[in-house]
DNA sequence: AATGAATGAGGATTCATTCAT
DNA sequence: GATGAATGAATCCTCATTCAT
């Protein structure tokens, strides 16, 4: 009849403590590529399905929807931070990765606006008054400082000379990331920065 | 058959058809205002409630989620239409009421990402494909046209030569815009067209 | 924008008074035919439309949803009685015009449930306890009356023997009345009779 | 983002996974008692209080409108598909069988209506064209090919002799069932019968 | 520790009915 | 008398979150 929960289903084998990581692994995975493909919006429910666990496993990790988001974000800076942290990090090695992640990463452009709410302008209470998430704003804060770090100690010219400028520069590259394809996202973002007259490196995920 | 209202109770008063032009335009006022709040994906009962009417006015007057903020963005963009149209018209003093909409209106900062995909990385269809409104697209197109009418027929320092980079950095200005109030939202749109050079106008709404 | 309801649109002119007759007539034709093609649960407003009158109009006419109905009704008992009353109206002849009723308004077999319920086993109060709307049953009546009229004095062979099972047969009919066209509905009609060993005569609306 | 109930509320108890065989069964008794009493268009939400669960329960299980109703047919069209299959099933006691849903279930009666059109004159687009859905066709044929298979080889008197006929006597007897309690209906779907010349078994649920 | 069923609030949408004009 | 806008209750449906197993 209806092929529906009737319960008499076989239950997928509790896989026992040792899949605990390689769950919240793929937890984040699928995140990462649901958020790309379908927002920030996307019922939670799609995520641990994609990932192929229960909706608990999900709420085990990760207790409410900021947290799996912050996950996924958490991932990004600290590519950055690596990065940044690398033996001859420059500052257009550093783009290259930041870049990287606003064109794969929907819940990184996020964090970008995370200062000032979760969307856009989007905020929470019947009053309209804003708030934003501590761990939001503490990996808005990371972020913030592994690119700092990377700032030339004297002023260069055609490069920002405040991290206040830097972090806005980053922001103005993150609304020229739209389009239907990676490629075309990268191209777009690739066009900003030449706007800005900032110099990028190559447009790659950080790897040690 | 279907047993509905009927209600003996007190109704809130009909105001009549006289109220129709009206509550169109609370209509769109009131979505301005909560979509800037609450961003675009706000419930329209809160839209419908801020403008004193019933569910089902808003309804009658746009048949889905989409007319409305259309709408919104059609005011948008007539203005700029209009003060590009205007008699001693310059490209800054466009800018300037572009900003203002940029720093007023969610609905606007939507559209410049429409024809990318509806929100920023938002897809519809199960396979992740994307598609636009043929409305906003044609917003989006009105838009650019009441913009690229403005550059200078020659090439200017400082001022991008191609109308894909002035759309380009309307797009990146939009990224800056954030902030829980107008205020700073607008200190860092300024600065964003200061980062790139740009000279832009007062920020004001055009009226005529 | 939105080509809708701004109000500044033309109004239909007011017909006067002498329109007031034609309208009720074209409620009730139209609602024969909403009805017959969208079942007797159609948005009252579709029926409005298609008359080419104002909702208000429906309600000045027919207080409720079932006065409608009722009133679609009322034509096809009419047409029965009318038949049943002609001069040399036989038995078959009128089943011939009931036949004719039956396949072609979707009111008229509402009616021969109506002493059970509006729609088949429908109730309406919260305890499941049924009512009839007192027209409906008038209506019924009615229709019996009129069929009971034309059954011979005596017993003849092949014919129910009391209106009761008279009743029954049509209602019988009525639920062989299925299909999509009027032609399939007649031919399923005229199948039933046949196996309830009836005679009808040719399937038509009565015209005077 | 979404802001949903979170609620520090009493939750009423959740029966757990045990529950969800149960709680189908319960939806599909409920669902058999609430289309009996206010018809197949019965709000669903009443179905679901009235199996005492939550609106979702209903939807997890059965993912549409016709999900429910074709789940209760299928009950229906089962038990007639095991009186059939039965070692000793006559026809009589088949339709006894038949009988008894007949006068039980308005989902059953929509069923023999089912290749006609959803509802009796129901039709879907605007066009009017009609459409079935292929689970009520499946079912229809399966209660055809049931009740084919109790026809007596050759040809009896007062028994039809074509599959047709007997399928048509059915949806003749579905339109006598009318009336306030099953008690009536009964006595109604019995005159039919008889008046058919067509002799019943029991009225009964088949219980293996 | 995992599973996925259950819960129910909330948002979308429709439509009977009223009523200002 | 007619018009059709306005109202809002009711229904549909989705999905965040909890929790029995």
């Amino acid at each position: 009849m209806t092929k529906h929960p009737t319960s008499d289903e076989r239950r997928p084998a509790n896989r026992g403590p040792k899949a605990a990581a390689g769950n919240r692994a793929a937890l984040v995975a699928a995140a990462r590529e649901i958020y790309a493909v379908h927002g920030l919006d996307a019922p939670l429910s799609r995520i641990a399905r994609k990932a192929g666990v229960g909706q608990g496993v999900l709420y085990r990790h990760f207790p409410d929807r900021d947290a799996i988001a912050s996950a996924v974000l958490e991932e990004n800076v600290r590519q950055v931070e690596q990065a940044a942290a690398d033996e001859g990090a420059t500052l257009a090695g550093v783009l290259g990765v930041v870049t990287w992640h606003l064109v794969r990463s929907a819940a990184f452009i996020g964090l970008l606006h995370a200062d000032g709410a979760s969307g856009r302008f989007h905020a929470d209470g019947e009053d309209g008054r804003f708030h934003t998430h501590a761990l939001a704003r503490d990996l808005s804060e990371r972020f913030e400082r592994a690119l700092r770090g990377c700032l030339p100690d004297g002023h260069r010219p055609g490069v920002p000379d405040a991290s206040d400028d830097l972090m806005l520069a980053v922001a103005m590259v993150s609304g020229a990331v739209i389009g239907p394809t990676p490629e075309e996202r990268e191209r777009r973002a690739l066009a900003a920065w030449r706007l800005l007259g900032i110099t990028v490196g190559p447009v790659t995920a950080f790897e040690g």
